[in-house]
RNA sequence: CGGGGUGUAGCGUAGCCCGGUAUCGCGCCUGCUUUGGGAGCAGGAGGUCGUCGGUUCAAAUCCGGCCACCCCGACCA
């Protein structure tokens, strides 16, 4: 037993400790958010291998860093900007009743095998060397393959599983930065539904949630119809940011309200008209006419009046295809028209084998080999058509395909043109690139069917589980911000997503004045609960703290320097405009709050 | 996979055509001076010139193979 005056002193014992305890903290927490600490590796140059600006800027910034084509480590300010992007999508997704779980990025190839994805994804999708184990490029096959195994009755679902977790697709050629990589992060998500109502309840929930997640990070998007392509099912819809990086080719018209992928989007342009005179088709020599231009010009012969033959591989079955013209044949259209796996071309040998001539001189006549044929809706009907005879150098003319050809089906196999008439209104086509940022899609029971997912309705009815599938590029999000938000010096972060909302710019911190108020405005703001960094460098000139602190591009910048410090005052500048206010030294942190609060909103 | 280009210090580059052991700027280290828009002076460290082979007395440079990266195209649930 110690006496009362050493309890005494052993108990303020534990209490400065605690006290000290408390301090080391705090001043651990604070130290790291010093530039003179943080790792921050800025480049004021260019890397060669950068193009585009949400690339050069991540690299200048020193966000990120690349190890190989297509791979890059995430560096301590990008992983924070990454970690926000995640959280802002998983309240969203918990906000609609999504649960969160953790899928192993490396599966046995065999469940891949029982749905065909091994050759559906070729050589995209990564195979380990000495195990029969694949890199997943996706997760429908596990998320199907747990639903299998635990949801049996109608009375389990609907369910919202979901995940952020790292996607490997070797990309035949990475690009962009971030934005085309072999290993990226995704949040993908699965609905499971015991009816196809549930599934567009479903479907809704996620296309508004996507909305929210994409407004809080302060994006500007659009919407289009999209094409379900390998992936099967019954509708879909992209999430697009608009931007000369994009790889997709989007159709639209604001006041008609029409938005389409390239992929499907169709248009009103009218069909070819069918003639009233209807002679026999007739041969003709054409030896120099190998394409339809050619055609055109030597002979006079309108476009359109041309039936443009292609041969195309779906599924290892050769197939004859008419378009109009000069009419670019989509091959997501002919895909899905075809139902088939995979498309291609026919290549010269099998062209001459299959038809007798080469490309340019195929038609629908005297073909060598019997082909199922498909054409265009424009043709639906045509006469007075021409097209290659079948013998290299010789076209004929006055053809009927209802006579003159065997053409199974007309379906819309077109790719639209900027200014054809919109199928809702018939207003001018516009056709913008875009970066495709989300992707939602109505599974239906591909995959449960594949692997065997049923359940019991309330009649004791066995059915294939309802699936949905919800994509959203992570990264994607964050390259995408920063091309719609930089300028000549730098990013410009919305403060929803920033690394920190407010940087402390001191100038000349060497001088106690100046260091002393720095420190105290920078602990105040913390105190406040704002992430601040603080350029607390000594030896630094002050334009090259402006400089990094532009091309950091936090909202805010608070510069505390003797200029105006001596009439007690701070400059707080904001990043996007440019604005610069003077306010007194104990207004900081009201004035960053009402600033950050209309920021916020903006 | 087809076409084009590049590989020289951490970054950006000159030299290559016409062979003689590598240029410049930024960054980095030391010292002094500077400090409101990428400071100055002085000194210093750092390079198997992507890699392997060939030609040559001698190769960053000429020839060939390979590798990597970038761009255009094809491809891209």
């Amino acid at each position: 037993m110690y006496p009362r005056c050493l309890i005494v002193d052993r108990m303020r014992g534990i209490f400065h400790d605690v006290i000290d305890l408390i301090r080391t903290l705090t001043h651990q927490r604070v130290i790291h958010m010093r530039l003179s600490q943080y790792f921050i590796p800025t480049l004021k140059e260019i890397p060669a291998e950068a193009v585009i600006p949400s690339h050069q800027l991540m690299l200048r910034s020193g966000m990120i860093r690349g190890l190989s084509s297509g791979i890059y480590s995430l560096l301590p300010l990008g992983y924070r900007v990454w970690k926000k992007v995640q959280q802002i999508i998983r309240e969203e997704m918990d906000g609609i009743g999504g649960m969160e779980l953790h899928l192993p990025a490396l599966n046995p190839k065999e469940i891949w095998e029982e749905t065909n994805r091994v050759e559906a994804f070729g050589d995209t999708m990564f195979h380990i060397k000495n195990r029969d184990l694949v890199l997943a490029p996706t997760h429908e096959e596990i998320i199907t393959h747990i639903a299998q195994a635990f949801v049996h009755s109608y009375r389990d679902m609907p369910q919202i599983w979901y995940q952020i977790q790292t996607k490997f697709r070797n990309e035949p050629r990475p690009k962009s930065g971030v934005i085309r990589s072999r290993q990226f992060l995704m949040k993908d998500a699965y609905s499971l539904d015991n009816s196809w109502e549930g599934l567009d309840e479903n479907y809704q929930k996620h296309y508004d949630a996507y909305c929210r997640i994409y407004d809080r990070c302060g994006l500007d998007y659009f919407v289009v119809g999209a094409s379900s392509g390998a992936m099967g099912g019954t509708g879909s819809q992209e999430f697009m940011v608009e931007s000369d990086a994009g790889e997709d080719l989007c159709a639209f018209n604001m006041e008609s309200g029409y938005a389409a992928n390239i992929e499907v989007a169709s248009s009103q342009i009218p069909a070819v008209a069918r003639l009233d005179e209807n002679p026999d088709a007739e041969k003709f020599d054409t030896p120099n006419a190998k394409a339809i231009d050619d055609l055109v010009e030597q002979f006079g012969i309108p476009e359109e009046r041309c039936a443009k033959a292609l041969v195309y591989f779906a599924d290892d079955v050769p197939w004859l295809i008419f378009m109009s013209g000069n009419d670019q044949l989509n091959e997501a259209k002919l895909q899905t028209a075809l139902k088939a796996n995979l498309i291609r071309p026919a290549q010269d040998e099998e062209l001459l084998a299959l038809t007798g001539a080469n490309a340019g001189s195929i038609g629908p006549i005297n073909l060598k080999t019997k082909l199922p044929q498909l054409a265009d809706r424009r043709l639906e009907h045509a006469n007075g058509m021409v097209s290659g005879a079948n013998v290299n150098g010789f076209h004929f003319k006055n053809i009927d395909l209802d006579r003159d050809a065997d053409i199974k089906e007309y379906v819309d196999l077109r790719t639209v043109l900027e200014g054809e008439p919109d199928p809702i209104k018939g207003l001018p086509l516009k056709v913008k690139k875009a970066i495709e940022v989300g992707h939602i899609f109505k599974l239906g029971t591909k995959y449960s069917e594949a692997l065997k997912a049923n359940f019991l309705d309330d009649k004791g009815e066995e059915h294939p589980i309802i699936m949905g599938s919800y994509g959203i590029g992570v990264e994607r999000i964050v390259a995408c911000h920063i091309e719609q938000r930089h300028d000549k010096d730098g990013i410009c972060w919305h403060p929803s997503i920033a690394p920190f909302q407010i940087q402390i710019t001191g100038i000349k911190v060497e001088g106690d004045n100046v260091r002393e108020h720095a420190e105290k405005i920078f602990a105040d703001l913390e105190g406040e609960g704002y992430e601040v960094l603080y350029d607390d460098r000594t030896g630094v000139s002050p334009g090259f703290k402006f400089k990094d602190a532009d091309l950091l591009g936090m909202p805010i910048n608070v510069i505390v320097g003797e200029k105006n410090l001596k009439d007690g005052n701070v400059e707080v500048k904001i990043r996007k405009s440019g604005d610069r206010k003077i306010v007194p030294v104990a207004d900081v942190v009201a004035t960053c709050r009402d600033l950050l609060d209309e920021l916020m909103a903006s």
